[in-house]
DNA sequence: CGAAGAATTCATCACAGTTGAACAACTACG
DNA sequence: CGTAGTTGTTCAACTGTGATGAATTCTTCG
């Protein structure tokens, strides 16, 4: 029994950091960055708010640590480019909508884009990956004049299905199935990779075959 | 004279409501939500930090009236359906990639955006609105059978763009002129909304359907 | 004029994240 | 065995946030 508030050390507490990340992690995804207080979440944990800062620095680092342990997208991506192309798109939408459907995996992604909208130093994190782990070896792989551009519109594509059924699970979309998802998104995702532009519809002045300021 | 509606004391400085609602647009379009201060405005201002709350309630209070005043896009919407079905695609993508360009009407548009993914009943009413004025009117045009799915997958095409052109900025589309984007994108939002689906593909599967000829 | 009521400010509250000092537990070394 | 050093942990305090209710000024009406 201590009637005094006992201060110093816990003796014999497991590994306390380990402990807070756990919890903070789970809230994070659960309540959103802003939903968790330093405080509150101490509490949690049954430890003073102070602790947290002494491990994380900040509650900002706090948050890069459980995305760090929580995100893994590269390996993913790589393992979708090293297909065949021709069934990139339809594999592409059925890997991502898998992913974001499963709560252990989605959940973190969701925190993290919330995250990046919100602090532009994040969303340069973002665009970086996706420029080099995706764009890129897309760009590469489909190799024709306007690679970089097509490859560039189908992750806005895949992007816009992210954005809209997940961040603002816009209806049908966000109640849609896998199926009805690629069967729908699939063709036009193949029309950006694939077809030709062919300009058949709106000669629009193509002073040039394709070509714009981009220097490749 | 008459029962006057407006009792009590006129504005001896010329309306500090609207001074207000002037300052703050301006720098929460600059700075988002989280940057700018009660305080702050109001120094800028040159008011009581208390008296921002008087006039609106709070700070989110104060945000939807700035978003209140610096968005409407459902006069754009309607404007855009009402023209060809055949060429809206094409003019939806420059209708939108125009507007979100100018910085008088993008800067709203985006810190609008920014909000709602931070706040969920600000996505409540995007997504409402994107419903009302845009799913639905879009999915009785085109009047198919799954149009509804149809509408979906093109408003979240149309959505992608925003989200990684504007909100990620993600290269190259953040550098695309509109003729670029339009060129890439339309012939894929053609084919979301008119050409029949898929019949004969294979449903679902694991690999995904073996190559095959784009659907004609 | 005087009362009413709107516009404005002041003082203060509760809560946020962060920080420096104090202290307790454990380790290493004499 | 003792003592100095390191690490984990707490406490108290600071600054800054948005919000609120009382007090004060100013304008207009009766």
């Amino acid at each position: 029994m201590n009637s005094s508030p006992r201060r110093g050390r816990r003796p014999g507490s497991p590994d306390v950091r380990a402990q807070i990340l756990a919890v903070a992690r789970d809230r994070f995804h659960r309540e959103g960055y802003d939903g968790v207080t330093m405080r509150s979440l101490a509490v949690d944990v049954g430890v003073d708010a102070a602790l947290i800062s002494y491990y994380f620095g900040s509650k900002r680092g706090l948050f890069a640590a459980v995305l760090e342990i929580s995100v893994h997208p590269a390996d993913i991506l790589a393992k979708l480019l090293e297909g065949d192309l021709e069934t990139l798109p339809q594999r592409a939408v059925r890997t991502l909508v898998t992913v974001w459907d499963q709560p252990e995996t989605g959940l973190p992604l969701l925190s993290a884009v919330r995250a990046a909208v919100a602090d532009p130093e994040l969303a340069a994190l973002i665009r970086r990956g996706l420029h080099r782990e995706l764009i890129d070896q897309l760009a590469d792989r489909i190799g024709c004049a306007d690679a970089r551009h097509r490859a560039g519109t189908f992750v806005g594509q895949i992007g816009g299905l992210v954005f809209t059924r997940y961040v603002l699970a816009v209806e049908p979309l966000a109640s849609m199935t896998v199926d009805e998802i690629v069967r729908t998104l699939g063709p036009a995702l193949r029309i950006t990779l694939f077809v030709p532009a062919v300009p058949a519809r709106r000669p629009h002045a193509a002073g040039g075959p394709a070509r714009g300021p981009a220097p490749r």
